[in-house]
DNA sequence: TATTGTTATACTCTATAACTATA
DNA sequence: TATAGTTATAGAGTATAACAATA
């Protein structure tokens, strides 16, 4: 802990918590779908990222219950969005995989949400350009620590 | 649009857009009541930040319907975290205010995410400082726009 | 008449407990 | 026995429609 407590340096967190919330609000505001609920959204969103998973791990990193997954990835899996294979290694597990549908609406969000951050981005100086890509180097080191 | 797509620009872009999702998330994780749900927490925040407002008003800025905030107001009111006040220019409206225990609940959540937040950014050289809060001006920016 | 908020009703998301199938 | 997932049940969040109070 830091003893003598440095008024610029909690101005800097205190703006960039913020700063974050608000910029995160406002790219989710950009949407394909609205009838996919955020639970939903976010399974796709991490099954696109990191490929399939049993339904237990999905739970887990989204921290919500097992009945409650079990129910999101049915309405999933009924709108064609995933799919649920047999585990061959273990008969009790249940492997989720993004279906066709999925990665389209995943890639179609991600692709409406870039144009708009891009279009928000034209016209950056260089300098600009060199500072944000060295606070985005900053901000992955801190959440992947 | 660009004509000539530049894939530095556009990996600026979408890492910027990662790694903000990202970082709100985790920042979420860190709660100080776990017993209030998000919508809650996301009306107390807004009060904190914006003062009191009616509860169309609020309504509006959460993008829920009216019905859904009388609600979230209920149950913020019985757990002593908000008040409802009548409006001396207009009878129909019901001003919402933060009370005591929301303004509690804000700030304590507010100082755990910036502890938090801050023992990341420990040990930072001036330059990412200064590269930080270059980017926080960009995404201020942005998001006011 | 139009607007603001609440009540009525129905559907979704969530959790805990109980159950089934597999290890 | 322990674990993974589903089903049962109940509580909370949401929406639309109908209503009461006020402008």
């Amino acid at each position: 802990m830091r003893h003598e407590p440095d008024p610029a340096a909690f101005d800097l967190t205190n703006e960039l918590r913020l700063v974050v919330f608000r910029l995160a609000r406002r790219m989710r505001a950009e949407r394909v779908l609205d009838e996919l609920s955020d639970s939903q959204f976010a399974v796709i969103t991490f099954l696109h990222l990191y490929g399939p998973h049993t339904l237990g791990a999905i739970a887990m990193r989204e921290r919500v219950s097992a009945p409650a997954m079990t129910r999101t990835v049915n309405r999933l899996e009924r709108s064609g969005l995933v799919e649920r294979l047999p585990d061959p290694d273990d008969g009790r597990h249940v492997l989720v995989r993004l279906a066709e549908g999925g990665r389209r609406v995943v890639t179609a969000t991600e692709e409406k949400r870039n144009a708009w951050l891009d279009s928000q981005l034209t016209g950056l100086g260089e300098q600009d350009r060199e500072a944000l890509a060295r606070a985005i180097a900053l901000m992955r080191e801190i959440v992947s620590r």
